[in-house]
DNA sequence: AGATTTCTTGACGAATCCTTAACGCCATGA
DNA sequence: TCATGGCGTTAAGGATTCGTCAAGAAATCT
Protein backbone atom coordinates (compact mmCIF):
# COMPACT_ATOMS: atom_id res chain seq x y z
CA UNK A 1 0.00 0.00 0.00
CA UNK A 2 1.03 3.39 0.21
CA UNK A 3 4.12 4.64 1.75
CA UNK A 4 3.43 7.92 4.41
CA UNK A 5 7.19 9.70 5.55
CA UNK A 6 6.09 11.94 8.64
CA UNK A 7 9.26 14.29 9.51
CA UNK A 8 8.53 15.97 12.70
CA UNK A 9 11.09 16.44 15.85
CA UNK A 10 7.74 15.92 18.59
CA UNK A 11 7.77 12.30 18.36
CA UNK A 12 4.28 12.35 20.61
CA UNK A 13 2.80 14.19 17.18
CA UNK A 14 5.04 11.52 15.37
CA UNK A 15 3.65 8.87 17.02
CA UNK A 16 -0.09 10.11 16.86
CA UNK A 17 -0.29 10.51 13.26
CA UNK A 18 1.67 7.08 12.72
CA UNK A 19 -1.55 5.28 14.51
CA UNK A 20 -3.98 6.95 12.49
CA UNK A 21 -2.55 6.96 9.39
CA UNK A 22 -1.68 3.22 9.70
CA UNK A 23 -5.37 3.32 11.27
CA UNK A 24 -6.20 4.33 7.54
CA UNK A 25 -4.25 1.61 5.98
CA UNK A 26 -1.32 3.06 5.25
CA UNK A 27 2.10 2.09 5.73
CA UNK A 28 4.20 4.52 7.90
CA UNK A 29 7.67 5.48 7.78
CA UNK A 30 9.08 8.83 10.51
CA UNK A 31 12.18 10.90 11.03
CA UNK A 32 12.92 13.67 13.76
CA UNK A 33 15.39 15.43 11.55
CA UNK A 34 15.66 16.77 7.81
CA UNK A 35 18.57 14.60 7.43
CA UNK A 36 17.29 11.07 8.55
CA UNK A 37 14.12 12.23 6.13
CA UNK A 38 15.91 13.17 3.26
CA UNK A 39 17.57 9.47 3.82
CA UNK A 40 14.55 7.73 4.21
CA UNK A 41 13.01 9.38 1.32
CA UNK A 42 16.22 7.73 -0.60
CA UNK A 43 15.77 4.53 1.15
CA UNK A 44 12.14 2.97 -0.25
CA UNK A 45 9.58 4.74 -2.51
CA UNK A 46 7.61 7.32 -0.87
CA UNK A 47 4.07 8.09 -2.01
CA UNK A 48 3.34 11.35 0.43
CA UNK A 49 6.03 13.16 2.59
CA UNK A 50 4.34 15.04 5.60
CA UNK A 51 6.70 17.51 6.74
CA UNK A 52 6.93 19.75 9.78
CA UNK A 53 8.55 22.74 9.13
CA UNK A 54 10.13 23.58 13.05
CA UNK A 55 13.04 20.97 12.47
CA UNK A 56 16.32 20.95 15.42
CA UNK A 57 18.81 20.25 12.09
CA UNK A 58 17.97 22.10 9.50
CA UNK A 59 15.40 24.76 8.12
CA UNK A 60 12.34 23.27 7.00
CA UNK A 61 12.12 25.09 3.23
CA UNK A 62 15.99 23.62 3.21
CA UNK A 63 14.55 20.16 3.26
CA UNK A 64 12.13 20.72 0.67
CA UNK A 65 14.73 22.14 -1.80
CA UNK A 66 17.46 19.41 -0.82
CA UNK A 67 14.54 16.82 -1.57
CA UNK A 68 13.55 18.53 -5.01
CA UNK A 69 16.61 17.87 -6.35
CA UNK A 70 16.43 14.42 -7.12
CA UNK A 71 12.67 13.58 -6.29
CA UNK A 72 8.78 15.16 -6.95
CA UNK A 73 6.97 13.29 -4.29
CA UNK A 74 3.61 15.28 -3.32
CA UNK A 75 5.08 17.00 -0.07
CA UNK A 76 2.36 18.79 2.89
CA UNK A 77 3.75 20.59 5.15
CA UNK A 78 2.67 21.35 8.84
CA UNK A 79 3.59 24.14 10.81
CA UNK A 80 2.74 26.31 13.81
CA UNK A 81 3.39 29.39 11.67
CA UNK A 82 0.74 31.11 10.72
CA UNK A 83 2.48 34.18 8.92
CA UNK A 84 1.77 34.48 5.21
CA UNK A 85 5.55 34.87 4.36
CA UNK A 86 6.40 31.14 6.04
CA UNK A 87 3.35 29.70 3.41
CA UNK A 88 4.78 31.52 0.11
CA UNK A 89 8.44 30.52 1.04
CA UNK A 90 7.47 26.96 1.43
CA UNK A 91 5.10 26.37 -1.23
CA UNK A 92 7.64 27.98 -3.24
CA UNK A 93 10.34 25.85 -2.41
CA UNK A 94 8.29 22.94 -3.74
CA UNK A 95 5.80 22.11 -0.97
CA UNK A 96 2.32 21.06 -2.45
CA UNK A 97 -0.05 21.93 0.32
CA UNK A 98 0.27 23.87 3.73
CA UNK A 99 -2.08 23.46 6.93
CA UNK A 100 -1.33 25.01 10.16
CA UNK A 101 -1.09 23.72 13.69
CA UNK A 102 -3.45 22.84 14.89
CA UNK A 103 -5.32 21.09 12.11
CA UNK A 104 -8.01 18.87 12.15
CA UNK A 105 -7.07 15.24 11.62
CA UNK A 106 -9.95 15.16 9.49
CA UNK A 107 -8.94 17.77 7.20
CA UNK A 108 -4.98 16.51 7.31
CA UNK A 109 -6.68 12.77 6.03
CA UNK A 110 -8.59 15.02 3.16
CA UNK A 111 -6.00 16.73 1.87
CA UNK A 112 -3.44 13.83 1.58
CA UNK A 113 -6.40 12.19 0.13
CA UNK A 114 -6.24 14.61 -2.60
CA UNK A 115 -2.48 14.38 -2.71
CA UNK A 116 -2.37 10.62 -3.85
CA UNK A 117 -5.13 10.43 -6.08
CA UNK A 118 -3.12 13.17 -8.54
CA UNK A 119 0.09 11.17 -7.75
CA UNK A 120 -1.80 7.69 -8.97
CA UNK A 121 -2.71 8.75 -12.22
CA UNK A 122 0.62 8.77 -14.00
CA UNK A 123 1.57 5.16 -13.79
CA UNK A 124 -0.31 1.48 -15.42
CA UNK A 125 -0.30 1.03 -19.19
CA UNK A 126 3.01 0.36 -19.56
CA UNK A 127 3.10 -2.83 -17.83
CA UNK A 128 4.95 -5.13 -19.51
CA UNK A 129 7.38 -5.37 -22.11
CA UNK A 130 8.89 -7.85 -24.35
CA UNK A 131 12.06 -8.18 -26.12
CA UNK A 132 12.86 -11.03 -28.28
CA UNK A 133 15.06 -12.34 -25.71
CA UNK A 134 13.76 -11.68 -22.05
CA UNK A 135 10.13 -10.17 -20.94
CA UNK A 136 9.40 -7.93 -17.94
CA UNK A 137 6.43 -7.07 -15.79
CA UNK A 138 7.31 -3.90 -14.85
CA UNK A 139 4.20 -4.09 -12.10
CA UNK A 140 4.94 -7.62 -10.90
CA UNK A 141 8.64 -7.12 -11.01
CA UNK A 142 8.80 -10.30 -12.33
CA UNK A 143 11.48 -11.27 -15.55
CA UNK A 144 11.24 -14.33 -17.65
CA UNK A 145 13.96 -15.41 -19.50
CA UNK A 146 13.34 -18.42 -22.27
CA UNK A 147 11.06 -19.40 -19.96
CA UNK A 148 13.19 -19.15 -17.00
CA UNK A 149 12.54 -16.86 -14.17
CA UNK A 150 15.27 -13.89 -13.54
CA UNK A 151 15.87 -12.77 -10.02
CA UNK A 152 17.28 -9.27 -9.70
CA UNK A 153 18.42 -7.33 -6.87
CA UNK A 154 16.74 -3.93 -5.62
CA UNK A 155 19.62 -1.71 -7.20
CA UNK A 156 19.41 -3.50 -10.51
CA UNK A 157 15.54 -3.00 -10.69
CA UNK A 158 15.78 0.25 -10.02
CA UNK A 159 18.10 1.00 -12.79
CA UNK A 160 16.17 -1.40 -15.45
CA UNK A 161 12.88 -0.14 -13.92
CA UNK A 162 14.26 3.52 -15.48
CA UNK A 163 15.48 2.17 -18.55
CA UNK A 164 12.34 0.25 -19.37
CA UNK A 165 9.99 2.96 -19.10
CA UNK A 166 11.74 5.03 -21.83
CA UNK A 167 12.00 2.94 -24.48
CA UNK A 168 14.16 3.98 -26.90
CA UNK A 169 15.14 7.20 -25.33
CA UNK A 170 18.79 7.83 -23.96
CA UNK A 171 18.77 8.04 -19.82
CA UNK A 172 22.05 10.29 -19.44
CA UNK A 173 24.09 8.70 -16.30
CA UNK A 174 23.37 11.56 -14.51
CA UNK A 175 19.78 10.87 -14.35
CA UNK A 176 20.42 7.41 -13.67
CA UNK A 177 22.94 7.71 -10.54
CA UNK A 178 20.51 10.90 -9.12
CA UNK A 179 17.43 8.46 -9.89
CA UNK A 180 18.59 5.43 -8.03
CA UNK A 181 21.61 6.73 -5.73
CA UNK A 182 20.62 10.17 -4.97
CA UNK A 183 22.08 13.24 -6.17
CA UNK A 184 25.52 13.41 -4.22
CA UNK A 185 26.39 10.29 -6.10
CA UNK A 186 26.14 12.48 -9.48
CA UNK A 187 29.71 11.05 -10.21
CA UNK A 188 30.09 7.62 -9.16
CA UNK A 189 29.91 6.53 -13.00
CA UNK A 190 31.48 2.86 -11.82
CA UNK A 191 28.47 2.19 -10.46
CA UNK A 192 26.89 2.05 -13.84
CA UNK A 193 29.14 0.17 -15.53
CA UNK A 194 29.12 -2.68 -12.67
CA UNK A 195 25.27 -2.91 -13.00
CA UNK A 196 25.12 -2.68 -16.66
CA UNK A 197 27.24 -5.33 -16.88
CA UNK A 198 25.03 -7.72 -14.41
CA UNK A 199 21.63 -6.90 -16.07
CA UNK A 200 23.30 -7.53 -19.42
CA UNK A 201 24.95 -10.68 -17.85
CA UNK A 202 21.28 -11.25 -16.58
CA UNK A 203 19.09 -10.22 -19.61
CA UNK A 204 21.18 -10.73 -23.15
CA UNK A 205 21.52 -13.52 -25.31
CA UNK A 206 25.10 -12.41 -25.80
CA UNK A 207 26.43 -10.16 -23.05
CA UNK A 208 29.51 -9.24 -24.60
CA UNK A 209 27.13 -8.05 -27.48
CA UNK A 210 24.20 -6.43 -26.53
CA UNK A 211 21.10 -5.59 -28.26
CA UNK A 212 18.74 -3.90 -25.65
CA UNK A 213 20.65 -2.38 -23.93
CA UNK A 214 23.01 -0.23 -25.36
CA UNK A 215 25.41 2.17 -24.27
CA UNK A 216 25.85 5.79 -25.78
CA UNK A 217 29.12 6.28 -24.83
CA UNK A 218 29.96 9.90 -22.91
CA UNK A 219 26.54 10.41 -22.50
CA UNK A 220 24.59 7.34 -20.53
CA UNK A 221 22.70 3.96 -21.84
CA UNK A 222 19.04 3.68 -23.81
CA UNK A 223 16.68 0.81 -24.16
CA UNK A 224 16.03 -0.63 -27.19
CA UNK A 225 13.34 -3.61 -27.44
CA UNK B 1 0.36 31.93 -21.26
CA UNK B 2 -1.83 29.36 -19.03
CA UNK B 3 -5.47 30.44 -18.09
CA UNK B 4 -6.81 30.76 -14.96
CA UNK B 5 -11.04 30.13 -14.25
CA UNK B 6 -12.72 32.27 -11.82
CA UNK B 7 -15.54 31.22 -10.53
CA UNK B 8 -17.36 33.42 -7.53
CA UNK B 9 -21.09 34.95 -7.21
CA UNK B 10 -19.54 38.18 -6.21
CA UNK B 11 -18.43 40.42 -9.08
CA UNK B 12 -16.16 42.29 -7.02
CA UNK B 13 -13.83 39.54 -5.54
CA UNK B 14 -14.13 38.40 -9.48
CA UNK B 15 -12.94 41.60 -10.63
CA UNK B 16 -10.36 41.84 -8.14
CA UNK B 17 -9.05 38.13 -8.74
CA UNK B 18 -8.73 38.68 -12.29
CA UNK B 19 -6.91 41.93 -12.18
CA UNK B 20 -4.29 40.69 -9.43
CA UNK B 21 -3.81 37.37 -11.44
CA UNK B 22 -3.32 39.64 -14.89
CA UNK B 23 -0.89 41.67 -13.33
CA UNK B 24 0.85 38.14 -12.77
CA UNK B 25 0.63 37.15 -16.87
CA UNK B 26 -2.28 34.85 -16.38
CA UNK B 27 -5.25 34.44 -18.68
CA UNK B 28 -8.43 34.57 -16.92
CA UNK B 29 -11.95 34.13 -17.41
CA UNK B 30 -14.44 34.58 -15.23
CA UNK B 31 -17.80 32.82 -14.09
CA UNK B 32 -20.59 33.92 -11.88
CA UNK B 33 -22.29 30.62 -11.48
CA UNK B 34 -22.03 26.73 -11.46
CA UNK B 35 -23.42 26.20 -14.85
CA UNK B 36 -21.30 28.76 -16.44
CA UNK B 37 -18.13 27.67 -15.23
CA UNK B 38 -19.02 24.31 -16.33
CA UNK B 39 -19.99 25.73 -19.73
CA UNK B 40 -16.12 27.95 -19.76
CA UNK B 41 -14.41 24.85 -18.46
CA UNK B 42 -15.34 22.98 -21.70
CA UNK B 43 -15.04 25.57 -24.08
CA UNK B 44 -11.25 26.50 -23.78
CA UNK B 45 -7.76 24.45 -21.84
CA UNK B 46 -8.07 25.40 -18.42
CA UNK B 47 -4.48 24.93 -16.62
CA UNK B 48 -6.31 26.19 -13.18
CA UNK B 49 -9.95 26.69 -11.73
CA UNK B 50 -10.46 28.67 -8.77
CA UNK B 51 -13.88 27.82 -7.34
CA UNK B 52 -16.01 29.57 -4.55
CA UNK B 53 -17.72 27.44 -2.90
CA UNK B 54 -20.87 29.52 -2.30
CA UNK B 55 -22.65 30.11 -5.90
CA UNK B 56 -26.29 30.69 -6.74
CA UNK B 57 -27.68 27.99 -8.91
CA UNK B 58 -25.95 24.64 -7.30
CA UNK B 59 -23.58 23.50 -4.52
CA UNK B 60 -20.02 23.62 -4.88
CA UNK B 61 -18.70 20.27 -4.12
CA UNK B 62 -21.31 19.54 -7.55
CA UNK B 63 -19.84 21.80 -9.60
CA UNK B 64 -16.28 19.69 -8.60
CA UNK B 65 -18.19 16.49 -9.08
CA UNK B 66 -20.08 17.01 -12.09
CA UNK B 67 -16.28 18.59 -13.47
CA UNK B 68 -14.28 15.38 -12.53
CA UNK B 69 -16.58 13.33 -14.82
CA UNK B 70 -14.48 15.08 -17.84
CA UNK B 71 -11.67 16.72 -16.66
CA UNK B 72 -9.04 16.55 -13.98
CA UNK B 73 -7.60 19.74 -13.99
CA UNK B 74 -6.73 21.55 -10.75
CA UNK B 75 -8.98 22.74 -8.32
CA UNK B 76 -8.23 25.45 -6.03
CA UNK B 77 -11.33 26.27 -3.87
CA UNK B 78 -11.93 29.32 -1.86
CA UNK B 79 -14.99 29.60 0.92
CA UNK B 80 -15.82 31.27 3.96
CA UNK B 81 -17.05 28.28 5.49
CA UNK B 82 -14.36 27.31 8.07
CA UNK B 83 -16.04 23.71 9.29
CA UNK B 84 -13.59 20.90 8.58
CA UNK B 85 -16.41 19.03 7.28
CA UNK B 86 -17.02 21.32 4.17
CA UNK B 87 -13.53 21.39 3.29
CA UNK B 88 -13.39 17.51 3.87
CA UNK B 89 -16.32 17.10 1.72
CA UNK B 90 -14.98 19.82 -1.00
CA UNK B 91 -11.35 17.70 -1.46
CA UNK B 92 -12.98 14.23 -1.64
CA UNK B 93 -15.35 15.28 -4.72
CA UNK B 94 -11.95 16.16 -5.95
CA UNK B 95 -10.98 19.30 -5.17
CA UNK B 96 -6.65 20.03 -4.86
CA UNK B 97 -6.44 22.84 -2.74
CA UNK B 98 -9.08 24.64 0.13
CA UNK B 99 -8.60 27.89 1.02
CA UNK B 100 -10.82 30.29 3.84
CA UNK B 101 -11.92 33.34 3.05
CA UNK B 102 -10.42 36.04 4.13
CA UNK B 103 -7.30 34.82 2.62
CA UNK B 104 -4.04 36.57 1.84
CA UNK B 105 -3.39 37.30 -1.89
CA UNK B 106 0.22 36.25 -1.83
CA UNK B 107 -0.44 32.89 -0.09
CA UNK B 108 -3.67 32.36 -2.90
CA UNK B 109 -0.73 32.64 -5.70
CA UNK B 110 1.97 30.67 -3.92
CA UNK B 111 -0.68 27.61 -3.75
CA UNK B 112 -1.51 28.58 -7.39
CA UNK B 113 1.61 28.29 -8.57
CA UNK B 114 1.63 24.93 -6.81
CA UNK B 115 -0.85 23.48 -8.53
CA UNK B 116 0.54 24.92 -12.05
CA UNK B 117 3.88 23.62 -11.10
CA UNK B 118 2.18 19.75 -11.07
CA UNK B 119 0.03 20.55 -13.97
CA UNK B 120 2.92 21.14 -16.14
CA UNK B 121 4.87 17.60 -16.27
CA UNK B 122 2.97 15.54 -18.50
CA UNK B 123 2.86 17.80 -21.33
CA UNK B 124 6.94 16.30 -22.76
CA UNK B 125 7.48 18.69 -25.45
CA UNK B 126 7.18 16.91 -28.79
CA UNK B 127 10.45 17.82 -30.23
CA UNK B 128 10.95 16.01 -32.97
CA UNK B 129 12.76 17.89 -36.33
CA UNK B 130 12.16 16.28 -39.35
CA UNK B 131 13.72 17.06 -42.72
CA UNK B 132 14.07 15.23 -45.92
CA UNK B 133 17.08 13.22 -45.35
CA UNK B 134 16.84 12.72 -41.45
CA UNK B 135 14.41 12.91 -38.51
CA UNK B 136 15.87 13.63 -34.75
CA UNK B 137 13.83 13.01 -31.64
CA UNK B 138 15.55 15.68 -29.30
CA UNK B 139 13.49 14.24 -26.16
CA UNK B 140 14.86 11.32 -26.40
CA UNK B 141 18.07 11.56 -28.51
CA UNK B 142 17.41 9.46 -30.89
CA UNK B 143 18.33 9.99 -34.78
CA UNK B 144 17.25 8.08 -37.88
CA UNK B 145 18.11 8.14 -41.32
CA UNK B 146 16.58 6.44 -44.40
CA UNK B 147 15.37 3.66 -41.37
CA UNK B 148 19.03 3.17 -39.49
CA UNK B 149 19.43 4.51 -35.97
CA UNK B 150 22.90 7.01 -36.56
CA UNK B 151 24.73 7.62 -33.49
CA UNK B 152 26.46 11.09 -32.50
CA UNK B 153 29.30 11.53 -29.64
CA UNK B 154 28.21 13.65 -27.33
CA UNK B 155 30.35 16.89 -28.63
CA UNK B 156 28.39 16.16 -31.90
CA UNK B 157 25.01 16.12 -30.36
CA UNK B 158 25.64 19.28 -28.17
CA UNK B 159 26.59 21.03 -31.48
CA UNK B 160 23.30 19.24 -33.40
CA UNK B 161 21.69 20.35 -30.81
CA UNK B 162 21.85 23.98 -30.80
CA UNK B 163 21.17 23.87 -34.15
CA UNK B 164 18.15 22.02 -34.59
CA UNK B 165 16.50 23.98 -31.84
CA UNK B 166 16.87 27.75 -33.43
CA UNK B 167 16.08 26.73 -36.80
CA UNK B 168 17.01 28.87 -39.62
CA UNK B 169 18.23 31.15 -37.65
CA UNK B 170 22.08 31.57 -38.09
CA UNK B 171 24.71 30.43 -34.83
CA UNK B 172 27.74 32.23 -34.74
CA UNK B 173 31.19 30.40 -34.63
CA UNK B 174 31.60 32.20 -31.41
CA UNK B 175 28.36 30.76 -29.93
CA UNK B 176 28.59 27.47 -30.85
CA UNK B 177 32.43 27.49 -29.59
CA UNK B 178 31.23 28.49 -26.27
CA UNK B 179 28.15 27.27 -25.34
CA UNK B 180 30.48 23.35 -26.83
CA UNK B 181 33.79 24.26 -25.37
CA UNK B 182 33.12 27.22 -23.39
CA UNK B 183 34.44 30.85 -23.69
CA UNK B 184 38.25 30.05 -23.13
CA UNK B 185 37.91 28.15 -26.72
CA UNK B 186 35.74 30.74 -28.55
CA UNK B 187 38.73 31.26 -30.97
CA UNK B 188 39.31 27.29 -32.32
CA UNK B 189 37.25 27.72 -35.28
CA UNK B 190 39.43 24.78 -36.18
CA UNK B 191 37.45 22.54 -34.10
CA UNK B 192 33.82 23.72 -36.23
CA UNK B 193 35.27 22.22 -39.34
CA UNK B 194 35.87 18.92 -37.97
CA UNK B 195 32.84 18.47 -36.47
CA UNK B 196 30.60 19.92 -38.86
CA UNK B 197 32.19 17.67 -41.65
CA UNK B 198 31.04 14.78 -39.12
CA UNK B 199 28.02 16.19 -38.86
CA UNK B 200 27.58 16.31 -42.20
CA UNK B 201 28.86 13.08 -43.16
CA UNK B 202 25.89 11.26 -40.87
CA UNK B 203 23.20 13.27 -41.78
CA UNK B 204 23.26 14.49 -45.05
CA UNK B 205 22.90 13.04 -48.21
CA UNK B 206 25.54 14.37 -50.51
CA UNK B 207 28.29 15.59 -47.80
CA UNK B 208 30.06 17.76 -49.90
CA UNK B 209 26.98 19.64 -50.91
CA UNK B 210 24.83 19.74 -47.86
CA UNK B 211 21.32 21.19 -47.94
CA UNK B 212 20.35 20.97 -44.54
CA UNK B 213 23.70 22.37 -42.35
CA UNK B 214 24.78 25.18 -44.35
CA UNK B 215 27.59 27.38 -43.90
CA UNK B 216 27.27 30.91 -44.20
CA UNK B 217 31.34 32.20 -44.92
CA UNK B 218 32.86 34.19 -42.65
CA UNK B 219 30.22 33.89 -39.68
CA UNK B 220 28.86 30.66 -38.27
CA UNK B 221 26.51 28.12 -39.29
CA UNK B 222 22.97 27.31 -39.92
CA UNK B 223 19.89 24.66 -39.81
CA UNK B 224 17.54 24.78 -42.71
CA UNK B 225 14.69 21.92 -42.13
C1' DA C 1 25.18 -15.20 15.46
C1' DG C 2 26.33 -17.21 11.22
C1' DA C 3 25.43 -17.53 6.33
C1' DT C 4 24.11 -15.56 2.16
C1' DT C 5 23.24 -11.97 -0.78
C1' DT C 6 24.15 -7.39 -2.19
C1' DC C 7 26.85 -3.29 -2.57
C1' DT C 8 31.13 -0.75 -2.99
C1' DT C 9 35.73 -0.07 -4.57
C1' DG C 10 39.98 -0.53 -7.22
C1' DA C 11 42.58 -1.93 -11.21
C1' DC C 12 43.42 -3.25 -15.99
C1' DG C 13 43.07 -3.77 -21.16
C1' DA C 14 40.05 -2.40 -24.79
C1' DA C 15 37.15 0.66 -27.17
C1' DT C 16 35.84 5.26 -28.13
C1' DC C 17 36.37 10.05 -28.46
C1' DC C 18 38.86 14.51 -28.66
C1' DT C 19 42.53 17.17 -30.20
C1' DT C 20 45.83 18.56 -33.42
C1' DA C 21 48.22 19.07 -37.67
C1' DA C 22 48.68 18.74 -42.49
C1' DC C 23 46.87 19.24 -47.09
C1' DG C 24 43.65 20.53 -50.91
C1' DC C 25 39.96 23.39 -52.58
C1' DC C 26 37.86 27.70 -53.78
C1' DA C 27 37.00 32.59 -53.93
C1' DT C 28 38.85 37.13 -53.58
C1' DG C 29 42.00 40.72 -54.60
C1' DA C 30 46.69 42.39 -55.72
C1' DT D 1 49.14 34.79 -62.37
C1' DC D 2 49.98 34.25 -57.79
C1' DA D 3 49.23 35.02 -52.84
C1' DT D 4 46.00 34.94 -49.13
C1' DG D 5 42.48 33.49 -46.02
C1' DG D 6 38.56 30.76 -44.90
C1' DC D 7 36.67 26.28 -45.29
C1' DG D 8 36.44 21.02 -45.95
C1' DT D 9 38.70 16.66 -45.44
C1' DT D 10 41.54 13.16 -43.52
C1' DA D 11 44.38 10.69 -40.35
C1' DA D 12 47.08 9.74 -36.16
C1' DG D 13 48.38 10.38 -31.25
C1' DG D 14 46.90 10.95 -26.73
C1' DA D 15 43.27 11.32 -23.37
C1' DT D 16 39.01 9.72 -21.67
C1' DT D 17 35.63 6.46 -20.96
C1' DC D 18 33.87 1.67 -20.89
C1' DG D 19 33.64 -3.41 -19.83
C1' DT D 20 35.30 -6.81 -16.90
C1' DC D 21 36.95 -9.11 -12.93
C1' DA D 22 37.76 -9.77 -8.16
C1' DA D 23 37.72 -9.00 -3.30
C1' DG D 24 36.40 -6.78 0.91
C1' DA D 25 32.53 -4.26 3.38
C1' DA D 26 27.83 -3.86 4.39
C1' DA D 27 23.29 -5.34 4.60
C1' DT D 28 19.91 -8.89 4.80
C1' DC D 29 18.09 -13.24 5.88
C1' DT D 30 17.72 -17.60 8.66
Amino acid sequence: MNTILVVDDDPHIVRALAITLKGQGYTVVTATDGQSALHAAAQQPIAVMILDLGLPDMDGTAVISALREWSSLPILVLSARHGSSDKVEALDAGADDYITKPFGLDELLARLRALLRRSIEPSEEVTTVETSSFTVDLNKRQITKSGLDVRMTPTEWNILDILLRNPDKLITQQQLLTEVWGPAYAKEANYLRVYMAQLRRKLENEPGNPRHLITEPGMGYRFVP
